[in-house]
This record gives structure tokens, C-alpha cells and sequence, in this order.
DNA sequence: CATCTCAAGTTCCCTTAGGGAACTCCAATT
DNA sequence: AATTGGAGTTCCCTAAGGGAACTTGAGATG
């Protein structure tokens, strides 16, 4: 195996990227997100390779995050996001949210969000699934959990 | 240029996996987040390629997330996150959100997260910077920012 | 009916990057 | 003086990305 199968490791990390760690992928998934469902519009949008596509989007339907279904009696199709692909957007979000704070410089944000509930331009923000608290890097302690290693 | 850049594209998803869009390079700061920081202690835990290794930890220092400083008067040097890195680790929580949910299995989560606010054993939730309330796929429109591409 | 078009891939060649093992370097310790 | 041990370097091999050309299948066109 000359590149390391992160699928099989005991860490959710290494799970995440096992389906969303090879370059392109996560932009693919925002392409999807975005409206550009076909594999021309992504090809065209991204300027990936035809052939590096063709292996991100039959990963994506593989591992579930991505569903390929035809929009035509042609052999025509379209991706489209699954449950599961739509919660992977959360951490597109999350890579917006710092790319936006450390790397946009003086230009500003490329893309704003606007929230449906409040109508505002927004972000996103970390919240303990608890107690609604603030929760990031400084706010925890980890330990082993049921399925750690042995 | 054969692999891509990502970094030059107006979008705040491709400028972050320029900086942590590599294999291993998650996993990397998940260790020095975790405690390991020091080159041994991640080549062994990660059971990275030496050269790989050095090649992500110049690579993250460059782009501020690590700093590399001296623990001894021989040449030793241990890793630590920077602020801009320390953020990084909210992307790392939410892929284990994820993983956790998705691909854990019977097993259940490797690691579990206790939150010091709460001192429950809890995981993180994306919220409205601005209202507090949920913020998910689905509850936000897509609108071009001030740096957007011409 | 033969030809054209067009989306969706495949195939081929070339270059770069990852895996793995061995090697180097340097300061403290024995 | 020789040893140890952390922190990389170097080298060779294989796999994966880039890019361009080619294929396929079905509806549209003349």
C-alpha cells in the first residue's frame, strides 16, 4: 500500500479524511452544494483534471456523501448531496470561517452567508452540544471512548 | 506546476486546504493539539514517513500555525499551536462530530470530549454567530463577498 | 438514414509526491 | 573517546495528479 489508508485508523479525524481527505474533494462537495451538479460544470468550475474527477465523485458515491442519478434518458448525470453529505457542509463552513478570519486579507470574505432564521450576514460559531456554551480548542479534555484502541 | 494550488483561488475553502489541505496534515495537529510535539513523537504515533513529516511541519510553520521552538540547549524542538492553529482545532472538532456520527460504528467514538464550562461528555454544534440559533446546509443562502473573483 | 453534437467519462504519457529504509548531524552523557 | 538520541536528509521505488486526446451512447439535424 504505498498511500496510508487512514479508513482503518481508530481516530475520527483519520475516518473524515479517509472520504473527504484527497485533494479536490472538499472543494467537489462545495461545487455540489453551490448548484454545480454535473461533471462538466465541476470540471469546468474547478479546472480539475477530467480524470481526477472522475475518482473524487466515484469515491464520494462510494463512501455515500454524494448520490449519482441520471437527469435524462441520454446517459446524462447530475451528483447531488446525500444526508450525509449535507452534514460534511457543516465542515465546509468551518474551513469558511477560518479561511475568512486568517486568509482573506484586505479583500474580505469571497462568499457571505446569509442565516434564514435571522436574515443576517453570519457565520458560524462552536456551541457545545450541551449546555449551549462556547466550545473550542481550550474548552475540553479528551478521553479514550468506547471505541478506542485497543 | 503539476499539483494545484489552491491557495490563489478566491475561496475561503481552497485558501485552508492550502495550508492543512495535505495528507496527514490534520492528523499532524491533531497530535500536537493531543501533546505530541516533538518530531519523534508524531512520526511514531502517526506512523508517518520521516520525510513527509518534515515537509508538513515546515510547511504549517510557514503558514503560522505551528511554531517550532527549542526545549533543550542540544538541537531539540517541539511544536506548539500557534492562536491561528488553535483555531484550526474548532475544523478538527467538527470532523470528529462527523466521524463520530457516520463511520464510528458499533464501536462507538475513539475519543469523547468533556467540556469544562458543563463537565459533560458532549461534542460540538454549529450555531449562528449572530442569532445563536442552528446553522446547517440548508439554512443559509450563498451571497458574493467583497472579495469575490471579478 | 447518415451525420452531428454533447455530456460523461477513459486512456495514455509525463512529472511530482508519498513510503520506507538507511544515513547524517550535533550536543550531551558515559 | 565512544555512545546515545532527537531531528532531520537522502535515495530509490511506486503511486497519484496534470493534461490532452480519444471513446461512447443517444438525441438532434439535414
Amino acid at each position: 500500500m504505498q498511500r496510508t489508508n487512514f479508513g482503518e485508523m481508530a481516530c475520527s479525524i483519520a475516518r473524515t479524511l479517509d472520504v473527504i481527505g484527497e485533494p479536490w474533494s472538499p472543494l467537489v462537495l462545495r461545487d455540489v452544494y453551490a448548484g454545480f451538479t454535473r461533471f462538466e460544470q465541476i470540471q469546468e468550475d474547478l479546472g480539475i483534471s477530467r480524470k481526477v474527477l472522475t475518482e473524487r465523485l466515484n469515491h464520494l458515491v462510494e463512501h455515500g456523501v454524494l448520490e449519482r442519478r441520471p437527469y435524462d434518458r441520454r446517459p446524462r448525470y447530475e451528483y447531488v448531496l446525500t444526508e450525509k453529505g449535507a452534514d460534511l457542509v457543516d465542515l465546509l463552513m468551518v474551513m469558511v470561517g477560518w479561511g475568512d478570519k486568517w486568509l482573506a486579507g484586505e479583500a474580505g470574505p469571497p462568499v457571505l452567508y446569509r442565516h434564514h432564521a435571522c436574515g443576517q450576514i453570519s457565520g458560524v460559531d462552536l456551541r457545545c452540544a450541551h449546555c449551549g456554551e462556547p466550545m473550542h480548542a481550550g474548552d475540553v479534555d479528551l478521553l479514550p471512548g468506547p471505541g478506542a484502541a485497543v
